[in-house]
This record gives C-alpha cells, sequence and structure tokens, in this order.
DNA sequence: TGCCCATGGTAAT
DNA sequence: TTACCCTGGGCAG
C-alpha cells in the first residue's frame, strides 16, 4: 500500500541505521531462510529506492530487493530516530530538488516528536512510533520474513510481495524497466521521459500514471490526486492529453513527493490555511481532494464524487471539474 | 468481536 | 485472469 514516499522513507532508515555494521540476517518465518543465509554477516554497503521497490547492497555485491506490495510493512526497534529521517531526508532532497514553499511549516508541524533512544517505529502505509519498552532484540511479531539485526537496530519485514536476492545485474534489470523517480533521475530528464512516454500511448491517462514504467512510485491515492489537482479527464488517452498539462502532472508529482517524503503522510491539498492543515492531518476524511471520497461533495463545485473501477484499481474523479 | 477492504506486483493458471 | 501475501483500520452489529 505504501506509494513511492514512504519506500523513499524506509530506505532512509537503513541508509542512518544500519549502513556499515554487520548485519545477522534471519527468516523468523521461514520462507526466505535460504536468502537470509546469503546475506548473513554481511555489511550493508548502500540503500536506495526506486519507485515503490527497495534494494539493500551488501558488501559482497549482492542485494536484497524487497517490494512492500498491498500489506507489507517494516518495524523498525532500537536505536532510531524519526528526527534523523527527516533531516537526512532534507539533504538529500535540497541538493538536486526544488521543493514546495511551505515545506518547512508542514515539517514544523508533523516531525516535531521527541524520539525516546530506544523506539519501535512501524513503516507502511502509514507510520506508528511509540517507546519501546521491551528488552532488544524484541520477539518477532507476527510472520516475519525478514530480520536484519545490527547491535543497536532491528528491522523486520512482514507480508511483502517481493522479497529477494538478486546481482548487480538483476537490479539493473528492474530499475531499467522503471520510469523517472523525482528523488533518483535528474528533474529535467525525468520530465522529458515521462512527457514522451505519456504522449505516445493511446491509454486512458489515469492507467498510465499508475503504471510503473512511466513513472515510478504513484499509486492509486496520488493519482487520483494528481488528476483533480490538474483539473484533467481520468480517461483522456495518453496522446491527447496537452503537453504542457502533461509537464505539469510531473512538476505537481515531484511536489507531492517531496511533501510525502518530508512528512511521512500523503499530504495532496497544500496550500491550506494553518487550521485546515491541522485539520487535514487530524482526519483522513478531510485529507484529499477526490480520493476515497465516493458521493461526497466536491470541494470545488459541490458535484458528488465519481468513482470506477479502472484496471481493477478504484479510481474517483469529479465529473464536472474534471470534465 | 468479526467482517471487509486496501495506498500492488508477482506467479500460477 | 486469478490467487496470493496474511496485516491493520474502519465499521457494522
Amino acid at each position: 500500500m505504501p506509494e513511492g514516499h514512504s519506500v523513499h522513507r524506509i530506505a532512509l532508515q537503513f541508509e542512518r541505521h544500519f549502513e556499515h555494521s554487520p548485519v545477522a540476517v534471519s527468516s523468523p518465518q521461514g520462507r526466505f531462510a535460504a536468502g537470509a543465509a546469503q546475506l548473513d554477516g554481511h555489511e550493508i554497503v548502500q540503500s536506495k529506492a526506486v519507485g515503490k521497490q527497495m534494494f539493500l547492497e551488501f558488501d559482497h555485491g549482492l542485494w536484497l530487493r524487497v517490494h512492500l506490495g498491498i500489506y507489507g510493512a517494516w518495524d523498525f526497534a532500537g536505536d532510531i530516530s524519526v528526527d534523523a529521517t527527516t533531516a537526512s531526508a532534507r539533504g538529500r532532497m535540497g541538493q538536486t530538488n526544488q521543493r514546495g514553499t511551505d515545506l518547512a511549516d508542514l515539517e514544523a508541524s508533523t516531525s516535531s516528536i521527541g524520539a525516546p533512544r530506544l523506539t519501535r517505529l512501524r513503516m507502511s502505509e502509514q507510520e506508528k512510533l511509540e517507546p519501546d519498552v521491551s528488552r532488544f532484540p524484541p520477539e518477532p511479531i507476527g510472520a516475519v520474513r525478514v530480520r536484519l539485526l545490527t547491535p543497536t537496530a532491528v528491522a523486520d519485514l512482514r507480508g511483502p510481495t517481493a522479497c529477494e536476492v538478486q546481482t548487480n545485474e538483476q537490479v539493473d534489470a528492474v530499475i531499467a524497466k522503471l520510469g523517472p523517480d523525482p528523488l533518483v533521475d535528474d528533474l529535467a530528464e525525468g520530465e522529458e521521459r515521462f512527457t514522451a512516454a505519456v504522449r505516445r500511448k493511446p491509454t486512458a491517462i489515469a492507467l498510465l500514471l499508475m503504471d510503473q514504467s512511466v513513472v515510478s512510485g504513484i499509486g492509486n491515492v496520488y493519482r487520483a490526486e494528481l488528476l483533480f489537482r490538474a483539473r484533467q479527464n481520468p480517461f483522456t488517452p495518453g496522446k491527447e492529453v496537452r503537453e504542457e498539462v502533461v509537464r505539469d502532472l510531473w512538476r505537481d508529482w515531484v511536489k507531492l513527493l517531496n511533501i510525502g517524503v518530508a512528512t511521512g503522510q500523503m499530504l495532496t491539498m497544500d496550500g491550506l490555511s494553518a487550521s485546515e492543515q491541522t485539520k487535514a492531518m487530524a482526519s483522513r476524511a478531510d485529507r484529499h481532494w477526490v480520493y476515497h471520497r465516493t458521493g461526497e461533495p466536491c470541494r470545488v463545485c459541490g458535484t458528488p464524487i465519481q468513482m470506477q473501477e479502472l484496471g481493477g484499481r478504484k479510481l474517483y474523479w469529479c465529473p464536472v471539474d474534471q470534465a
């Protein structure tokens, strides 16, 4: 379920707390026992996210590839700090990406949690942080496919769609099939690749935004929200969407992804007043323009929001503003 | 308390 | 095309 922003945040957790220290790799559940044996005792030298895929490189040249799918999750425990994640994200993004103007305010209101030294952090579609009073390392909870353990931190993976050991070549092949990711690729190049891919396909733009070979990291929430923000009809074939609109969709994705990585939440109604922002954070029902709002009045024109299944996923849109 | 659904990609059919 | 992964939040009762 996590869209691109959470996978980037998870990769940052590994970068901050797991790199350059030998990792005991095990599979408490048993289903990844063979893979765990191939990685056990090696150091993680690099962690990276591309779209919804995450890759951990070990010091003997093998990688762990993980895709969380619809209910996968990582549980971190030990000497873990959320503020460090945010700070790291800030440094990374500041190098190559422009940031939303009100991002600093958002961070101030969402990331000011003072993390105790021993904490437990669940990272999936939502993030849950709590003090951890159990002994270290804690007992695995549920069906843990992989456990990565260092002297000070532990990460448990549950319910992933994909979890496998890969060679360099295999990792390259996976990444080569993926569309541009604003936090990985050059923004101008990414915009050209995305625009060219969309404008040569007869497929509905709503399907193209979810196609990970066209653009990386967008899921069902961001798809619906990006289309509303662009006031774009979801069913228009890619090749018929105005070029300026396609480029604006890419730039808006860059903006929303940066906000998502900085805050850990899919905030798609930026530009709100301070009180509206607080309300949007507190209640999921007030968080989006159209996603999951079937039959409720459009926030702009009052028309009931429409829902229809498209490509096996639910699509939400305003039939008037996105006519 | 129990049922249903979900922010997906993969492998089997 | 369908089953799987096998969790957690929301909600009906």
